[in-house]
RNA sequence: UCGGGGAUCGUCUAAUGGUAGGACAGCAGCUUCUGGUGCUGCUUAUCAAGGUUCGAAUCCUUGUCCCCGAGCCA
């Protein structure tokens, strides 16, 4: 106790690479250390029908990360019993998915659908045993038959069909004498047990449907309870990770494990599913969101799917690093959001290079400025990080700001343009705005300033304190460009919580995306990959959009916003009396 | 009602009988040519009640609350 290894700054609260511990990795540490398995295997098993989400990252980066971790391997395997459901296309968008977010299953690409003939040789094997029988209840009556929560069930007057007959009748339904619904195999376990799923599972069904890989081959599939366990067995998977949903479900897989002649013995462990404030994953609400066009598909970047967070401009880095973040437990609960646009922002601001836009432009006129007189100003890169350089963007008499920088009136603490006040513009001089222009209707069109020839490179010649500085766009060298402007999909935290009558979707946010078509831009803008990352300084993170980006069609997805203490100071003053009245009924 | 799980700052997560710690959020200040970033400090938690123990978030008892389960879905 007390040795060396007691000092409290040399504990060791992480696991060996660095990431924080849990007790999934706790469990395969220990079945390493013991010898039990000698290298670690593990998989993730997507059904091939929908696209990934965030809930899914955090499965996987939990199933290929453990296999990062200890030196082993995750296999990728497609859970297709379900013709009905399944489609090629999602085998081949989720590997593109999972891909993107930077795993490696290397040449581990499996499917249930491969198994199907050994499936069905130990299904054979478990009526020979007596432990399986094919019954002709309907489905109406099996569910009768099974009882419920409050009710036992009882036994099937078919439960006692022989092994001959059982053996015949399993044969046929391959055989496809029987229509769906006519018949069931089912494992004979016990209708008395407090857990449903032994009250004589299902084990192989009839669906006369083509399945994607195996087309008309079958016309009997394996339940998910039947297929998974017997995968990872095939597979020598050691540590069968999935969501808690699943934990009743764990006394079935260990039963076919032990009734079965398996090549090895997988263990299954459930962990809490990832639920993210704000956000709804429900493959079908998600779906409904589209079908009534109230977004624009699987990968509108308001989607929480991967390639929707992918097209909003997320880096995979980003979603592997929250997962890690959050950690892995078995309490179920909800993340923050905010967590989620911290390392974002965290992540982002490290990483991307910094331009100038306006997105709300307005004219601002220097008025003794040489007449078509063009200066180009070093611009830094990004302040973060010296190695990136600088760029020089042009410069002259008249410019595009931000509407938003601009008040008639200045409130209290106002650092921007207004009349009389002096700014940066960043890393080009000083100017005091002398005049407003207006048009007809009283709006103002038109900012006359002066600069200080003296501040040439944005610097204070005389140290006097100059708090705003500006993001600025040469009204002669603008690229006129197309933003949108994207929010959160929800406005309240829990959207699957509804008043009486209403639906998720009366929890959407109506300001989750505004388009902004005359945004004006520096000329470096132009010379994008489509996905690129830039800062567009003093306003947020914008990505050049993967689909509709083009060097003559400008057009930028904002990731996330800056964080805007502007913006919280001006909202507490205008809730401050409201806040005393609190404080006040507080105390 | 039955079976399975869970309960630690506002949120997520550590502490595995020995100082309740971290991250996010919040608050205050410093720095800053982005009201960005960075830095510093502060506030805030063991579901409840009993018990065992020198010592309990951790072990025991009782209770409370929450989640999952009645597909021929996964």
């Amino acid at each position: 106790m007390t040795d060396a290894n007691n000092d409290p700054a040399a504990a060791p609260e992480d696991g060996s690479d660095g990431s924080p511990r849990n007790f999934i990795a706790d469990i395969v540490e220990d079945d390493l250390a013991t010898g039990k398995h000698q290298q670690v295997v593990t998989r993730f098993p997507p059904e091939p029908n929908g696209y990934l989400h965030i809930g899914h990252v955090k499965a996987i980066t939990v199933d290929f990360g453990l296999a990062e971790r200890f030196g082993g391997r995750c296999h990728l395997r497609f859970d297709d019993t379900n013709p009905t459901k399944e489609e090629q296309e999602f085998v081949d968008e989720i590997q593109a998915d999972i891909r993107w977010l930077g795993y490696d299953w290397g040449e581990h690409l499996y499917f249930a659908s491969d198994y199907f003939e050994q499936m069905y040789a130990w299904a054979v094997h478990l009526i020979e045993q007596g432990k399986a029988y094919v019954d002709s209840l309907s489905p109406e009556e099996i569910r009768e038959y099974r009882g419920n929560y409050f009710n036992k069930g009882k036994n099937s007057p078919y439960r006692d069909r022989s092994v001959e007959e059982n053996l015949a009748l399993f044969q046929r339904m391959r055989n496809g004498e029987f229509e769906e619904g006519e018949a069931l195999l089912r494992a004979k376990i016990d209708m008395e047990s407090g857990n449903l799923n032994f009250r004589d599972p299902a084990l192989y069904r009839i669906l006369k449907t083509p399945h994607h890989r195996t087309g008309d081959t079958w016309c009997i599939y394996p339940m998910y309870d039947f297929a998974h366990g017997q995968g990872d067995a095939i597979e020598h998977v050691t540590h069968s990770i999935c969501t808690l949903e699943f934990e009743d479900h764990r006394p079935l897989y260990d039963w076919f494990l032990d009734n079965l002649p398996v090549p090895s013995r997988p263990r299954q462990i459930e962990f809490a599913r990832f639920n993210l404030s704000y956000t709804m994953t429900a493959k079908r609400k998600l779906r409904q969101l589209i079908e009534e066009g109230r977004v624009a598909g699987w990968d509108d970047p308001r989607m929480p799917t991967v390639r929707g967070m992918r097209r909003r401009g997320y880096p995979p880095e980003v979603l592997r690093d929250l997962c890690e973040r959050v950690g892995v437990a078995k309490r179920d609960g909800i993340v923050d959001v905010g967590l989620m646009e911290f390392v974002l922002r965290e992540h982002l601001n490290r990483h991307c290079q910094r331009a100038m836009a306006v997105l709300r432009p307005l004219r601002l006129v220097i008025t003794n400025w040489d007449d078509g007189h063009v200066e180009h100003f070093e611009v830094p890169n990004n302040p973060e990080d010296p190695e990136a350089g600088t760029r020089s963007v042009p410069f002259g008499g008249v410019l595009w700001v931000d509407r938003d920088d601009f008040r008639e009136q200045a409130p209290r603490k106002w650092f921007r343009l207004a009349p009389g006040k002096e700014v940066r513009l960043r890393s080009a001089c000083l100017v005091t705005c002398n005049e407003i222009i207006k048009d007809e209707h009283g709006e103002v069109i038109e900012l006359r300033c002066t600069w200080d020839p003296q501040s040439r490179g944005g610097r204070s010649p005389d140290g006097r304190k100059v708090r705003g500085t500006l993001h600025w766009v040469s009204a002669a060298h603008a690229l006129t460009a197309e933003v949108r402007l994207y929010d959160r999909l929800f406005a309240t935290e829990d959207p699957t919580k509804v008043e009486e009558g209403g639906t998720f979707v009366d929890n959407l946010n109506p300001d989750s995306l505004e388009v902004l078509t005359d945004c004006k831009v520096e000329p470096s803008l132009a010379a994008l990959q489509p996905e690129d990352r830039v800062q567009f300084e003093r306003t947020g993170y914008f990505c050049a959009d993967r689909h509709d980006y083009a060097a003559d069609r400008l057009v930028f997805n904002r990731t996330i916003g800056l964080r805007d203490s502007w913006a919280k100071i001006e909202k507490k003053n205008k809730g401050g009396g409201k806040g005393q009245a609190k404080a006040k009924a507080k105390a």
